[in-house]
RNA sequence: GCGUCGUUAGCUCAAUGGUAGAGCAGCGGACUCUUAAUCCGUUGGUUGUGGGUUCAAGUCCCUCACGACGCACCA
């Protein structure tokens, strides 16, 4: 058998090489395909953990184990032995092939190649420079590779295949598979942490007719059936306010949000959000509910009070700092209550801090502008930024002694804002005002003002009890706590065009 | 949407406007504890697409596609 026939290295040629390899697995009654299971003993990271104890040099005393994996890389030492590295999962083990195990078994060996799965049963032992190794006395092909994988030192690099073939860059690439399973350990412990505190689970629709309860451009799509526009959502902010009007008193949703914006470091189409209601309690106590999100998921990404990100040290010990939004402004771009309330005055200020600012832009739009240009540059380590202007708030509850500000807070980490809460807005008269306004602005041309969700009105007539909320941009946490430059970097499958 | 940069072998990267190269992977050989194994030999290219300039283009100019970064947008 000389499946090396074809000797050419065109990509066409190193799959037809394969393929010539799987034709003889198959010819010697070995086809890959065909098996249906592997009944594994160990994960690799059990063998670690199970034979750690044995020293250099020490076998298992006959003790076998029966593993499955991928090879990623393969030693061949003289015609009889093979050193490769399987990966599974948990972890990265050596497997060591041998012909004085194996018997007629190694002919298997030489139609393997980097990239199979594969399944070996055999004996754990330590190698002299101290490598904790299974020497295989059976060796199972579980699925033939027929595509040659990435450079083996310097793995797959270029963005463009990684994310077009993320298979790839998770086989090959281990930290982001680390970073995807932290993601998936973040998200767990959240949910346990709020099931533990009786909160209620839920899921609101994303196919709306009207998307509601932020300010952001919604995707827009078409039923069929029943031969009308629809909207994805933009946030579940709405419905789940509707739940606690119902009774359901202690409500959350972790779902995916789509937004028709633009893509960049921190900003995905489709991103994932927490958004959390509790009746009876107010904006304090989502902030004390917030810290304790925050070093549950920290916790679940085994990241300790002290986290390096971005270049910087973060602290993550609650009581995270506190600061109003005046104050901030104030603090660190010299601006007073006066230059955010009067439009005119934010204008002019925003211009001499030399922001350029659309001449259509809102009141709203300036004010945010100069928060972000002079206050979030230094927001590095976790900061609850209080008490926002009621302008930037349509939906959350106005101060009683102040009533231009509202009870608000958002939390930001590294510059990015990541939590987002208030006590809500329950009177609907000041809903339905606020609504109104929005609606005047979208008619005298502001396409960005959303449209009012009238219902939401009435369901506020039937009465909500005061009830605290808080939204937390998953992603974003997921970042921090996995060390990513980029939001790409915590999905699986970010948003690509098309391949040419 | 705008700007800058990038796209060369399966992967990672080289190449004054003058014969497209290397390492890894592959293939053949040597090697019974290797681990970026090592050593000998060897194959592999429509230089993203389409035009243009030139005696001559991977290289210069333009178009388009895709990507990265920045800006705009995203309370």
């Amino acid at each position: 058998m000389s499946p090396g026939a074809a000797t050419g290295v065109t990509e066409a040629e190193l799959i037809k090489t394969r393929r010539a390899k799987l034709a003889a697995l198959r010819a010697a009654g070995r086809d890959p395909y065909a098996l249906t299971t592997f009944a594994r003993s160990h994960t690799l990271v059990a063998v670690r953990e199970a034979f750690d104890h044995l020293a250099a040099g020490e076998h298992a005393g006959g003790a076998t184990v029966t593993v499955a994996g991928r090879l990623q890389s393969m030693r061949r030492m003289g015609k009889r032995s093979v050193f490769a590295d399987l990966t599974d999962q948990s972890a990265r083990l050596q497997v060591y092939f041998h012909t004085d195990r194996l018997g007629p078994e190694f002919e298997a060996v030489d139609l393997l190649d980097r990239g199979d799965v594969v399944g070996v049963r055999g004996e754990p032992f330590r190698t002299k420079s101290g490598e904790l190794t299974v020497a295989a006395d059976e060796v199972t092909v579980l699925a033939k590779s027929l595509r040659p994988l990435p450079e083996k030192w310097h793995g797959l690099v270029d963005p463009e295949i990684r994310y077009r073939r993320r298979y790839v860059d998770l086989m090959v690439n281990r930290p982001v598979l680390e970073a995807m399973l932290t993601r998936s350990a973040i998200i767990a412990a959240l949910r346990r942490h709020l099931d533990e505190l009786g909160y209620v689970e839920v899921e609101t629709p994303i196919l709306l007719a009207l998307a509601g309860g932020a300010n952001a451009r919604p995707f827009v799509t078409h039923s069929h059936a029943l031969d009308m526009p629809l909207q994805l959502r933009i946030a579940t902010e709405l419905n789940l306010k509707r739940c606690i009007v119902g009774g359901i008193e202690k409500v959350y949703e972790i779902g995916r949000t789509f937004r028709n914006e633009g893509v960049d470091r921190t900003h995905n189409p489709e991103f994932t959000m927490l958004e959390l209601y509790e009746a009876y309690t107010d904006v304090e106590g989502m902030l004390r509910l917030c810290e304790g999100m925050v070093v549950a998921a920290a916790h679940a990404a085994r990241v300790g009070e002290r986290h390096e990100y971005g270049g910087r040290e973060l602290v993550l010990r609650p009581p995270f700092a506190r600061m109003s939004y005046l104050d901030a402004l104030r603090e660190f771009g010299g601006l007073t209550r006066e230059d955010i309330l009067d439009e005119a005055r934010a204008r002019a200020a925003a211009e001499r801090l030399g922001l350029r600012l659309d001449v259509k832009a809102s009141h709203p739009h300036v004010v945010d502008k100069l928060f972000e240009a002079t206050v979030e540059p230094h927001l590095v380590n976790p900061t609850f930024i209080t008490e926002h202007p009621v302008l930037l708030s349509p939906l959350a509850k106005r101060k009683a002694e102040d009533p231009d500000f509202v009870e608000r807070f958002e939390l930001y980490i590294a510059h990015m804002e990541v939590a987002n809460a208030f006590s809500e807005l329950n009177d609907p008269d000041d809903q339905r005002e606020r609504f109104e306004r929005q609606a005047k602005e979208r008619a005298a041309g502001d396409p960005e003002a959303p449209e009012p969700d009238w219902d939401f009105v009435q369901a506020l007539e039937y009465g909500m009890p005061p009830t605290g909320g808080i939204g937390v941009g998953i992603d974003r946490l997921v970042m921090i706590l996995t060390n990513a430059d980029s939001i790409r970097d915590v999905l699986l499958f970010p948003l690509q065009r098309p391949e040419a």
